[in-house]
DNA sequence: AACAATTGTTCGATTTTTTCGAACAATCAA
DNA sequence: TTGATTGTTCGAAAAAATCGAACAATTGTT
């Protein structure tokens, strides 16, 4: 397999981030990550297709707001907590707080 | 022309208001309406036509990050602070501040 | 009243992105 | 080896973005 391609700190865009952010299940991803770093991508319950769900995966990875590292035949992902907030100082922690606070974020169609 | 449509501010959706914000484009406007507030389309400058430039406003408007008024033939653009702030507290601005990066940091009431 | 100018939306076509299932690749364990 | 697990890649279909042209609403001018 290629190594995993992570963009480097200086080279995170705003608008690439909260794009990455903007969809649902993404979010979904990221905020499990808040609360468990280093998880697998299987451990993520969503209701999209494998390949889509790797899609995400690659989405957030290239945006920066995820870095990956092989272990085996899985995947640990973790947020890029110290890089997000030296660049985008409290986005982090605003859309955290924002998405678990409601803890009604529904992630089905 | 039909009324304008805006979403009540219970129905703003955090990875609603993070996709609107996750474009070049759009972040534009946001930032130019965080320092202007009643723009009207016409005032932002980008590289988009105009049918492009209509669109994006459209995402935002119904998204609920920006409330737009029709005066003459001028439609009058403003950001939703209030209400943003009361539903993602910090979201917008952490974006305006890393939007605008160095440059003057007034943001929110 | 016309008539044109200004501002923005809508329409149809093209391009780009997202999504899915199936096939593939890498690793581990029996 | 074989099989199971984990995730990526491929090709096609569905959805969304973009553009230019045409349209609509309002204002100003003749």
């Amino acid at each position: 397999m290629r190594p995993i391609y992570h963009p480097a700190k200086s080279d995170l865009s705003l608008a690439g981030v909260l794009y990455a952010l903007g969809d649902p299940v993404r979010l979904e991803i990221v905020k499990r990550l808040a609360d468990v770093p280093g998880l697998p991508c299987a451990a993520i319950e969503v209701s999209v297709a494998k390949s889509t769900l790797s899609h995400h995966f690659k989405i957030l990875r290239e945006a920066g707001v995820i870095a990956c590292q092989k272990q085996g035949t899985q995947h640990l992902n973790s947020l890029r907590i110290e890089d997000l907030n030296d660049r985008f100082p409290g986005l982090l922690e605003a859309v955290l707080q924002s998405a678990c606070d409601s803890s009604k974020t529904t992630v089905l169609p």
